[in-house]
RNA sequence: GGGCGAUUAGCUCAGUUGGUUAGAGCGCUUGCUUGACAUGCAAGAGGUCACAGAUUCGAGUUCUGUAUCGCCCA
């Protein structure tokens, strides 16, 4: 056993063993490999994308899932990948272009789109070097990229598929568009934001009505009355009732419309009048489809003002509606200008307002799909944690609507769809690769259609296009379903209820069993971390820092089952704090150990040998393995993370280390022996537990104290398997054994207080005298004496039954008995016996409620009989601890 | 407007099926360079569990309502 530094150079051991891991291909699994199959597919991260603490968590917390599962011998894949994010990286190159003062246009669109996948290549890799930073176990030779050949011709199957069932159409609807990046978006990708804006109550004249006889109409979008071609009102609204059959002059265009009547109309809003835009608002579609209206469209697609739009062509959106207010102002049509916060569109790449647009689009008809990914979930082949997400998803998928697939950029899968141009044929087909001839008329005139497609279109294919889909293959068999998807809530409808969708259709299962939605990390105030608020932790700023063993070890532990974390810098310290103990604890152990050899493989423990406190960590060992198991099991990782934590801490090291210092120190021989066996025992399944969180320091020290005999790395360790009592006994651990201990460490607990309580310094010695509670109880202090001196800083320790001091002597009621410090010179009589009757006091009370619990005899006949005897023997032990008590203070009284 | 979440110590949060005396980390106070660890050890102070009702033998926990904050959807 090479002798450890004092500290730990995180950096240095990060980066040996992730590439010792890699190089062993420990991360890489096989379809044939045996073992239960584990797959977990990861959220592929944009390509332009960077690591934030978002990644980092969910990263971490698939991670935890791996390891375990790879520990426990499953069969386990982790898929990693990058999605290529059209919209955002063809940004990312238009605006590198725009430097150069180009733009797509001057180019043609091969060139462009190779300059896209150069621009891939530099710094497409970026986020997932990051991810081996973080220690990610992902087997990277199965890394995947949503445009790589293979996932294309997932998507092009699909979209054929899709288009012979007649699932995909296109046609001409209002979308949400972006005027920034120029092209639709779908409904989910509109992002609604609340926004203080105005509405505008305007003047429609009626035509040939008396004079100023007029309609007032509220808006919130002045600027698009350009485009207006009818009034509308309810039908049962009796204001109106007069208006019926009456044409208006539209305000500034004098263009003459109707006057039409519709349930839509909520005669509570606004005046009760609408104006009717069919070419910019969906609800205003849908109507004047209803009363076949003609459709003005009167912006370009950046969002100007076109020919339209008369006086104003050329304006940009936002001038114009002011200039338009100006001019009905000045005109007298505004009435008034009322307050009004409405939610308004945006687009969640570029943030700039969204205009909804008529514009011709493809679609996915979604209802066919949603029928069968409800039931997914209803039935639970598909369960959420935590739970309460069935409902935000049920409600989406039951309310779904068409989904808008095309975008009008070049970065991306393009749309298999093919135009035969010759003009008796006109034929339009869906087709995967590039047909030379229209398949109809044999004419070599066809073009195919410039648009891309949405590339959630391509990531909603990922848990199966990732294994080789259409093709059918070992991988495929074998991994899918996968087991867990771990992903943020924020792309429940994006992605996990798209992917549900398109498993049930094209696999004819779910994706995974089970989704975990955890929460989002934000910065010490409850905001979320961004760019623009410069609030960013950088998560590569606290590896380099604190070690990526801290960032995982506190964000797991920090981060409570689907809620959202709060975070800072110095929040990483308890990480880096209790990596540091760890290693300490392991110092220790080897300072003791020397050149001896270390078998953890199977402990054989002595039973002879096996002292109480032995036993006692043993036991609690079992108990946190258990609890380990049971909370990353229902993905209560932050409990995982306590669990081993409060073991590790102040289990292990507050108590068993200190207790070990003495037959360590010591001169017997076999009792150092199997100490050691115990701890080194201890250590190495403690590091088990703790490797999927810390996987490089539990690597470091598993290696560096010489367990690679279990296995060659932690990495594959077997997972600890957590005994039963029975099994334990087998070890010569007893529960008897185990109770005396816990209450050994209450009773030095109480005596530690009872020095404080007499302002002892740590160094001054005190004596202490055991009155125990019982004869066994005094034969096991007796016979464990010495262990009680270095936690009391006690030069003795006596015990005796019936044991009454000679003089006043501060003392303390345990449950081993009652314990007596006897101090040098004089006690302070009035103040020992102030501090008993205070206990005393407490204890009544306790012991009055404690009556008052059992006296109620609806309290005795309802409760579980555990409970009410439970109950009655808290209700013993206060009247002991009473009599106690008062047996002290009457002895204080005596001289 | 509809839905969801949160409200517990100075701060950030746990608290699982209702059951003894509500916990942790950080911060604070006091004392310690203890032969692993000051990134540490020992001790301590600090809580009307947002508010009002209801159910129950018993409520931080269940139900109803109110308030405040946040998120999602329209």
């Amino acid at each position: 056993m090479s002798e450890l530094p004092k500290h730990v150079d995180a950096k240095a051991i990060e980066a040996k063993w992730y590439a010792w891991w890699k190089e062993k291909g420990l991360f890489h699994a096989e379809a044939d490999a045996g073992g239960k199959p584990y797959a977990i597919v990861i959220p592929p991260p944009n390509v332009t994308g960077i690591l934030h603490m978002g990644h980092a968590l969910n990263n971490t917390v698939q991670d935890v899932m791996i390891r375990r599962r790879r520990m426990q011998g499953c069969n386990t894949v982790w898929v990693p990948g990058t999605d290529h994010a059209g919209i955002a990286t063809q940004n990312a190159v238009e605006k590198d272009l725009k430097k150069q003062g180009k733009s797509r246009w001057d180019m043609p669109r091969d060139e462009f789109m190779n300059r896209v996948w150069e621009w891939k290549d530099k710094y497409g890799g970026t986020i997932l070097h990051q991810l081996e930073k973080l220690g990610a176990s992902c087997d990277w030779d199965r890394t995947r990229f949503t445009m790589d050949e293979g996932l294309s011709d997932a998507v092009a199957e699909v979209f054929v598929r899709l288009y012979e069932k007649k699932l995909i159409y296109r046609g001409e609807y209002i979308i949400n568009w972006c005027p920034r990046c120029c092209t639709a978006l779908s409904d989910e990708e509109s992002e609604h934001e609340d926004r203080a804006g105005h509405l505008w109550h305007i003047r429609y004249p009626v035509k040939g009505g008396r004079k100023n006889e007029c309609v007032v109409v509220a808006t919130t979008r002045p600027e698009t009355l350009l485009g207006d071609t009818a009034v509308a009102v309810n039908p049962r609204d009796e204001r109106y009732a007069k208006l019926k059959g009456k044409t208006l002059l539209l305000p500034i265009l004098g263009r003459e419309i109707p006057v039409i009547e519709d349930d839509f109309v909520d005669p509570q809003f606004g005046t009760g009048a609408v104006k009717v835009t069919p070419a910019h608002d969906p609800n205003d579609f849908e109507m004047g489809r209803r009363h076949d209206l003609p459709t003005v469209n009167v912006m370009t697609e950046t969002g100007e003002m076109n020919e339209n739009a008369g006086p104003y062509q050329g304006m940009e959106r936002f001038a114009c509606r002011k200039k338009i207010v100006d001019d009905l102002q000045a005109t007298g049509l505004l009435v008034k200008v009322e307050d009004h916060a409405h939610a308004v569109g945006h687009c969640y790449r570029c943030h700039t307002v969204v205009e909804p647009r008529l514009s011709p689009q493809w679609f996915v008809k979604m209802k066919p799909l949603a029928r069968p990914a409800v039931e997914a979930v209803k039935d639970g082949r598909v369960r959420f944690v935590p739970e309460r997400w069935n409902k935000v998803y049920l409600d989406w998928m039951e309310n779904i609507r068409d989904w808008c697939i095309s975008r009008q950029i070049w970065w991306g899968h393009r749309i298999p769809v093919f135009y035969c141009d010759e003009t008796d044929c006109q034929h339009q087909w869906a087709a995967k690769g590039r047909p030379a001839t229209c398949p109809r008329c044999g004419s070599d005139h066809i073009r195919q259609d410039p648009d891309v497609l949405d590339t959630w279109f391509s990531s909603w294919l990922w848990p199966f296009s990732v294994f080789g889909w259409p093709k059918d293959g070992p991988d495929l068999k074998t991994f899918y379903p996968t087991n867990d998807l771990v992903t943020a809530p924020e792309i429940i409808f994006f992605w996990v209820a798209r992917m549900i969708m398109a498993g049930l259709e094209f696999m004819g299962d779910v994706p995974f069993r089970r989704v975990y939605l955890h929460g989002t990390v934000r910065d010490n105030q409850g905001r979320k971390m961004s760019k623009s608020l410069g609030n960013s932790i950088d998560p590569l700023d606290i590896i380099g820092e604190f070690s990526a063993d801290a960032l995982r070890f506190s964000l797991i532990a920090l981060t409570a089952t689907g809620q959202d974390v709060y975070i800072s810098r110095e929040k990483f310290e308890l990480g880096r704090n209790f990596g540091t103990k760890i290693w300490n604890a392991a110092r220790f152990l080897q300072m003791f150990t020397g050149e001896r050899a270390v078998d953890v493989r199977d402990p054989q423990f002595d039973p002879a040998l096996l002292t109480a406190d032995d036993q006692h960590i043993l036991a609690l060992l079992q108990k946190t393995v258990a609890a380990c198991d049971e909370n990353i099991d229902r993905c209560r990782f932050n409990d995982y993370a306590k669990a081993i934590y409060d073991f590790f801490w102040h289990e292990f090291c507050d108590w068993y280390v200190e207790y070990a210092k003495l037959p360590l120190n010591g001169t017997d021989e076999p009792r150092k022996a199997e100490v050691l066996r115990v701890m080194h025992y201890v250590l190495s399944r403690a590091l088990c537990l703790l490797h999927p969180i810390m996987p490089f320091l539990t690597e470091e020290l598993w290696q560096g104290m010489g367990y690679a005999a279990v296995s060659e790395s932690i990495l594959t360790a077997p997972w600890p398997a957590a005994l039963d009592e029975e099994e334990l006994a087998g070890w010569g651990v007893h529960p008897e054994a185990v109770a005396y201990v816990d209450a050994k460490h209450a009773a030095i607990g109480l005596a530690r207080n009872l020095r404080a309580d007499y302002g002892l310094a740590p160094s001054q010695t005190a004596d202490f005298v055991l009155r125990p509670a019982d004869a066994a109880t005094g034969e096991l202090v007796r016979a464990d004496r010495e262990a009680y001196l270095p936690y009391l800083k006690a030069g003795k320790l006596e015990v005796e039954t019936d044991f009454t001091p000679a003089k006043p002597t501060p003392s303390v009621i345990t449950p081993l008995g009652t314990l007596f410090m006897s101090l040098e010179g004089h006690v302070d009589v009035e103040a020992e016996k102030k501090r008993l009757t205070e206990q005393l006091h407490k204890t009544e009370q306790e012991l009055e409620a404690s009556g008052k619990r059992l006296d109620n005899v609806n309290f005795v006949s309802r409760a579980p009989a555990e409970v009410v005897e439970q109950a009655r023997a808290r209700k013993r032990e206060l009247q002991e601890k009473r009599d106690k008590l008062a047996k002290l203070i009457e002895a204080m009284a005596a001289p």
